[in-house]
Formats: C-alpha cells, sequence, structure tokens
DNA sequence: AGTGCATATCTTTTT
DNA sequence: GATATGCACT
C-alpha cells in the first residue's frame, strides 16, 4: 500500500476518509474504486488527480480523465483547479465523445477525414437512412429507419463484424441490415461526417491501422482515470484497454448498481470483470455514504438487493435516520401532480428548503406536462431538463444546417435541408435532377450546384434559384473566417429573411421560434465568451452536437427541476419525488419480459431514490392516461419490494377508501392481473373474432401476425374495409 | 411547387 | 395526444 508522502498536502488528510485516501495515493498499476452512490466518488477522482499533480508524479499533459457528461467533466476541472490552482492546461479532462473528437481533429485526415468533419446525431443519421432505405427501393413500412438506425449503432457499439451481423439474421430487417450498414458507413465518409459511435470507433481503427499514433498516445498518457465506468460499452472499454496498454495505470470508478445505459450499449460486465482484464488491480470499496439519511438507504437498498448482477454490498451512513419514506397513492395523473405541488408548498413551510432544493423524478418525457402544468398553476417556479432539446428544435437545426455546410462543404444532410429553406422553389423533383446528375457524373452535390448549366433537364427558374443559393453560400464560406461566429451567422439569419417569415406567420408557434433563434445568436455568441482561445464556427458546432441539457442544468436559480431518472444520476436534491411508480410505466412494461432490463430499470429506481439527501417520495396513481386512452394501472413491482419498515403509506383522493389496502409488501399478494396486462388481454384475440374500434367501427379478424416487437394484425372493418394495425397502439375491443 | 388536411406512428431512457 | 408523413388540391 502506497503511503501518503507529501505533507503539504493538508488538504488530502482532512477532507477524506481512510479508504478514500488509499484510493487516493495508489496511485501505481490498474485500481478499481467501487464506489457507492454519494461515497464521495468525485471528490477522490478530483484529488487523486490534485495527488498526481503536486507530487509531481505526473505533468498535466500526462493525464487522461474521462466522463460520461460535459457537466461531470466540468466539475472535476473546476474541483480539481481549487485544490492546485493553474496546473490544469494540457490536461485531457472531458468526455468520451468530446475527446475522441478531438484527437480524432488532429489525427483523422490518416482514415480520410477532414480536421472539420461534421458529427451527426440520431436525427441526422435517420435522415441519412431514410435517403438510403429509398435508393434500395426498400419501403419504410417494411423497414423502419429509427430501427435501423437503432441496430447500426447497437452494432457498433458491441464492436460487432459484418460477417457476425450476416450471421444473426432473424427477420426481414436483419437481412437487410448489412447492405444498409455499409451503405451508410460509405456515405458517412463521403460526407466527412462521423455518428457518434464512430467518435469511439475511429479511434480503435486509428490505433489498429498505424501502431506509432497509438504507441504516441499510450506513452503520453501515464495516468488515466475514468468516471462511472459502469456505462462503458465494448467499444470503450476497447478503446482504453488500447490506451493503457503501456503504463497500465488505468483507474476505473463506478458502480454496479448505477448501471443504466445497457440500452445504449454499456456493459456491465466491463466494471465486474476489471479484476479479470488486470488481475494486478488493488480494489477499494466507498461504502460510507454522505449524502441521504439511513431511511433512505435503507429502503434503496431494499430494492436493489433484488438484482442478481451486482456486487453484493450496502451503504451506510453517519447520518440520522431521518423521515421515513413516503409513498403516496392516487387515483390519476393529475392528483399526482397536485400532490407534488402541494408537497412542495408544504416542505417548503415546515422543512426551510427553496425551491432548487426539489426534484419530481420520472421514467418518461411525456409525464413532464400534467406535472408542469400543476406547477405552474400553483406558481411554483420549476425547469424541465431534458425533453425536446434546443438544439433539436427545427428552426434551429435549420440555421445549424447553413453553418455545417460551411465548414464541411460536403454535408450533403445539412445541404438537402437548407436547399429549399426557405422555400426558393427548389422541390424534390428539381432535388432528384441535382442528385442524378451530381451521382452520374461522380461530383459532390455542392460541386453539382456549381455546375448547374450543365444540367439540362432543369426548368429556367429553378436554375435560377440555385444559382442565386450557391452564391450566396459561396459568399458566406469566402468570409468565414474573417468574421466572428456570431457576427456570420446573425448576418445569414438576416439575409435568408427567416425572422420576417416566422413574423408574417404571426402565430404564437412563430414567435416562440423567434426566440429560439435570437437564444441561439445569444448561445454562440457566449461560447466565444467563454472560451480563452478564439472561437471558430467549427469548435461551436463542435460543442453544439456534444453538449446535453443536463450540461446546461445549474442548481443556482431557484426553480424546482423536473427530469427523468436517467438525467438526474450525478446529481443530488434533498427532497426528491419519483412519479408514475406504475407497473408497464416504471418498470416500462417492455423491459419485463428481459430480466436484464428489468434489473436495469430496478437500477434505476436505486439511482431516482439515491438522489434524496432528506426526504423521499415514491408516488402511483391507479389510473393514468397514456397514448390518449385512461388505462388501468397498477403499482410497481419497486413498490412491493420495498421494506414497509422504512416506509409511510399515505393514500390521497376521493374513492380510495375501498378496495382494501393496497400497500401490503410483506403479507399476501393482493390478487392482481398479470404484469403484463396489455398483452394478456391481446393474446385473447383470434381470427375470426368480432372487435370494435375507436375510428373504424366493427369488424373481423382476419390475420395475427405476432413478428417482432410490434405484432401486426389484419381487419376487415364493415365500413372502413381490410386495415393493418399494429396491436399495442389499436385500441380494441373485443364484441 | 407549395399548401393544408387526413392519416399513421408512436414514447423509454442520451453521449 | 402530438408529431411526421402522405395525399389531394391549388
Amino acid at each position: 500500500m502506497a503511503t501518503i508522502t507529501n505533507s503539504d498536502l493538508h488538504w488530502l488528510k482532512s477532507d477524506l476518509n481512510v479508504v478514500q485516501k488509499q484510493a487516493v495515493a495508489e496511485t501505481e498499476g490498474p485500481v478499481l474504486i467501487l464506489a457507492g452512490a454519494g461515497s464521495g466518488k468525485t471528490r477522490v477522482l478530483t484529488y487523486r488527480i490534485a495527488y498526481l499533480l503536486a507530487n509531481g508524479l505526473a505533468e498535466p499533459k500526462e493525464l487522461l480523465a474521462m466522463t460520461f457528461t460535459n457537466k461531470a467533466a466540468a466539475e472535476m476541472r473546476e474541483r480539481v483547479a481549487r485544490l492546485i490552482p493553474n496546473r490544469m492546461s494540457g490536461m485531457w479532462i472531458g468526455t468520451f465523445h468530446s475527446l475522441f473528437a478531438r484527437l480524432l481533429r488532429q489525427e483523422g485526415q490518416r482514415l480520410g477525414f477532414t480536421k472539420s468533419f461534421s458529427i451527426y446525431d440520431q436525427d441526422d443519421q435517420v435522415t441519412l437512412i431514410k435517403t438510403i432505405l429509398k435508393d434500395f427501393k426498400l419501403k419504410q413500412q417494411d423497414i423502419p429507419p429509427r430501427a435501423v438506425a437503432h441496430k447500426i449503432s447497437a452494432a457498433k457499439n458491441a464492436m460487432l463484424t459484418f460477417k457476425q451481423l450476416e450471421q444473426n439474421q432473424n427477420n426481414y430487417l436483419d437481412v437487410q441490415l448489412p447492405a444498409i450498414f455499409r451503405e451508410y458507413q460509405r456515405r458517412l465518409r463521403e460526407m466527412d461526417a462521423m455518428d457518434f459511435d464512430d467518435l469511439l470507433l475511429k479511434p480503435i481503427e486509428l490505433f489498429e491501422r498505424f501502431p506509432l499514433i497509438l504507441d504516441y498516445y499510450s506513452d503520453k498518457f501515464r495516468y488515466i482515470l475514468v468516471d462511472e465506468y459502469q456505462d462503458t460499452n465494448r467499444a470503450q472499454y476497447v478503446v482504453l484497454k488500447y490506451l493503457a496498454g503501456k503504463h497500465r495505470n488505468i483507474c476505473v470508478v463506478g458502480d454496479d448498481d448505477q448501471s443504466i445505459y445497457r440500452w445504449r450499449g454499456a456493459e456491465i460486465k466491463n466494471i465486474l470483470d476489471f479484476e479479470k482484464d488486470y488481475p494486478e488491480c488493488k480494489k477499494f470499496h466507498l461504502e460510507q455514504n454522505y449524502r441521504s439519511t439511513q431511511n433512505i438507504l435503507a429502503a434503496a437498498h431494499s430494492v436493489v438487493k433484488n438484482n442478481h448482477q451486482r456486487h453484493p454490498k450496502k451503504l451506510w451512513t453517519e447520518k440520522e435516520k431521518g423521515n421515513k419514506v413516503v409513498l403516496i397513492q392516487v387515483d390519476t395523473e393529475l392528483e399526482e401532480a397536485k400532490m407534488v405541488s402541494d408537497r412542495i408548498g408544504y416542505e417548503l413551510k415546515n422543512g426551510g428548503y427553496n425551491f432548487s432544493n426539489f426534484a419530481v423524478l420520472y421514467r418518461t418525457n411525456a409525464q413532464s406536462r400534467v406535472l408542469e402544468e400543476a406547477l405552474r398553476s400553483e406558481s411554483i417556479p420549476y425547469i424541465i431538463v431534458g425533453g425536446v432539446k434546443f438544439y433539436e428544435r427545427k428552426e434551429i437545426k435549420d440555421v445549424l444546417a447553413y453553418l455545417r455546410v460551411l465548414c464541411n462543404p460536403s454535408d450533403a444532410i445539412s445541404l438537402r435541408r437548407i436547399i429549399n429553406f426557405p422555400t426558393r422553389g427548389i422541390g424534390s423533383v428539381t432535388f432528384g435532377k441535382i442528385e442524378a446528375y451530381a451521382k452520374k457524373n461522380n461530383l459532390s452535390l455542392l460541386d453539382a450546384l456549381k455546375n448547374i448549366d450543365n444540367v439540362d433537364t432543369l426548368q429556367q427558374n429553378a436554375r435560377q434559384s440555385i444559382k442565386r443559393f450557391y452564391k450566396m453560400l459561396n459568399k458566406y464560406s469566402q468570409v468565414k473566417n474573417d468574421l466572428l461566429p456570431a457576427e456570420l451567422a446573425s448576418s445569414l439569419i438576416e439575409e435568408l429573411g427567416i425572422i420576417r417569415i416566422y413574423k408574417e406567420e404571426g402565430t404564437i408557434e412563430s414567435l416562440t421560434r423567434i426566440d429560439n433563434i435570437r437564444e441561439l445568436l445569444v448561445a454562440i455568441a457566449e461560447f466565444s465568451k467563454q472560451q480563452d482561445k478564439p472561437v471558430t464556427l467549427e469548435g461551436f458546432l463542435e460543442n453544439v452536437s456534444l453538449t446535453t441539457d443536463i450540461d446546461n442544468w445549474d442548481d443556482k436559480g431557484n426553480a424546482v427541476t423536473l427530469m427523468t431518472l436517467h438525467s438526474a444520476k450525478g446529481l443530488e436534491f434533498s427532497v426528491v419525488f419519483i412519479v408514475g411508480l406504475e407497473e408497464g410505466l416504471f418498470p416500462l412494461s417492455r423491459s419485463s419480459a428481459d430480466p436484464m432490463e428489468l434489473e436495469e430499470e430496478r437500477r434505476l429506481f436505486y439511482v431516482g431514490a439515491t438522489r434524496a439527501m432528506n426526504c423521499l417520495y415514491l408516488s402511483w396513481a391507479r389510473s393514468r392516461r397514456r397514448y390518449g386512452g385512461n388505462n388501468r394501472s397498477y403499482t410497481s413491482r419497486f413498490i412491493k419490494e420495498l421494506d414497509a419498515s422504512f416506509i409511510d403509506v399515505i393514500h390521497v383522493g376521493r374513492n380510495s377508501i375501498p378496495r382494501r389496502r393496497t400497500f401490503l409488501p410483506e403479507s399476501e399478494d393482493q390478487t392482481m392481473p398479470d404484469y403484463e396486462n396489455e398483452s394478456q388481454e391481446q393474446s385473447e384475440l383470434r381470427v375470426g373474432m368480432r372487435v370494435e374500434h375507436q375510428t373504424f367501427g366493427k369488424g373481423t379478424i382476419l390475420q395475427i401476425d405476432p413478428s417482432s416487437h410490434h405484432p401486426k394484425l389484419v381487419v376487415l372493418f364493415d365500413s372502413a374495409g381490410k386495415r393493418r394495425l399494429v396491436l399495442p397502439y389499436a385500441k380494441l375491443e373485443i364484441l
């Protein structure tokens, strides 16, 4: 065990507990830190960096510290700077995605990318896939673009080869997938673009094809630190293995109980197997929790302990027992929202809190609306994190697409977006002709525009429009580097007349669009101000691609925070509400079939519950409006798993008296329909049955196709004729 | 080519 | 219930 050598490091002694100190001082070799919720994991990471620097064990440029969110990275940076001022420059602290983007901007030329390659988000990805499907003459009904995007991403994250893909063919989509995938990659390259997953994969390709580059970076980074290691996917695992191969000073911090990104390719086994990969590793357990009261910890533990895929462990705290966790049953989601706002009022009065001490957490973004309305009607200030993200709004994407084309002329996806926005008479027919011309002559789209006179099938006014369009783009790309990004954007918006167009529309919606565009201009200017070096347009765009809502969330405003459980990871609040604890919603119904997914939902519950410092409220509604209709709901299995001794149960609502007591965690199971009550119902459907549909009326089932995740059926309606319906959405009633 | 209405599709979670 | 898409009409 290393000893702490530098007695000047007074902060190290005073601020850390015994295990934390050991973990900080164990600088050499692989280190696994299993850090429970609220156990001071960020503290250990930052002190470790400070320790390495203060003791002269490493130069800043030899450090690589990776997180999943920019917010976490920023916090780490800030806290290190507080411990050891002025020693940060040259240090690589950031998210996986942003650090590798940086690496690829430097080295990507070897792989055939320019320094200003575009980064495509999911939206762009889907757009690209749609065009491929069209060119392949595949119907979107048979091959949903989103499903393709998801499959491609999953394959990339798991680093499947084409061969493996070709072997794993369960349905029509799988058969088509390899060809689509190939074309997808080909076009990305052609457009000088990468998707999010490429940002992780391309470095691996780089390291494998150019050992000297690997040599350089694996030598450079003497010490590697990884936050939230439980959320790494296969690609991240591999790239880390390469980078740490030389010095083997890799320190990973994580908590298997908080792994909640399996759906994005995270492999919990990375953390569970770390000791196998690095047999000489030292392991530390941080199990003292500094955040929550005993009751909250115990309640959270009573749920998560039902998981099999985990290191057995139990957090402890020196804090008091505190209030019991409050479980509230309400009748409807409206009442639930009302309850939340009432309780916030109550706690404000009695607990000495302010608004920013509260968080309301939910499983799906769709749940935020009712909550929002209830809070608004009580004049409780709130902020929503997530949902429709600022940079995903149409008007913002439109403007950004212009900027992207200016930075990367090969970016056909963005070009397609702006070629007829604002409308300038270049419709799909014209665009198709240009595309065909470009393809035939092996030109980029932009070059095709340049040579538009050679496209003889075009109408005269379309041709003129294109010329004007091209001239404008050209003009801006010439001044791009002379203007500040904000100046360029605002003069572009001015010239395009976007604001004027929205003004003329005059709807409320278009007014908010104007606001958003103005906000974008402010954001560009702000971004330039924050950076110490001069900012390029490219720099801003990269920031946009890799920034999420949670990164901009700050706890300084005095408002209640509304967000998904996923977004809440890493945060803490005095009072936390977890709403919608109903079977089918949390856990989501899709997960109940797969034990692995179910365990992930349970971890998600654990993450949510352990955000709370003093008070934790859980609630469920006996009926909830989903997909328009009113659905009867049943208590989440997580509620049943809660150990009753840490819970107080409250019933709210007019008709909550009858129906026995609904919460009987330790007594006999109440008679409750199967968890999957929906599919239960639907599996009773048989060919030949008479059914009634909300809009189509009465009819007879002709065919049931139980394929894949969305079973379809064909119904012959008496008046509406033959219809194909997707089972989970067709609200059929059996007659 | 562009607009507006009807219809289809769908909701996890995000770097 | 909200949004994206498709179709008919101008």
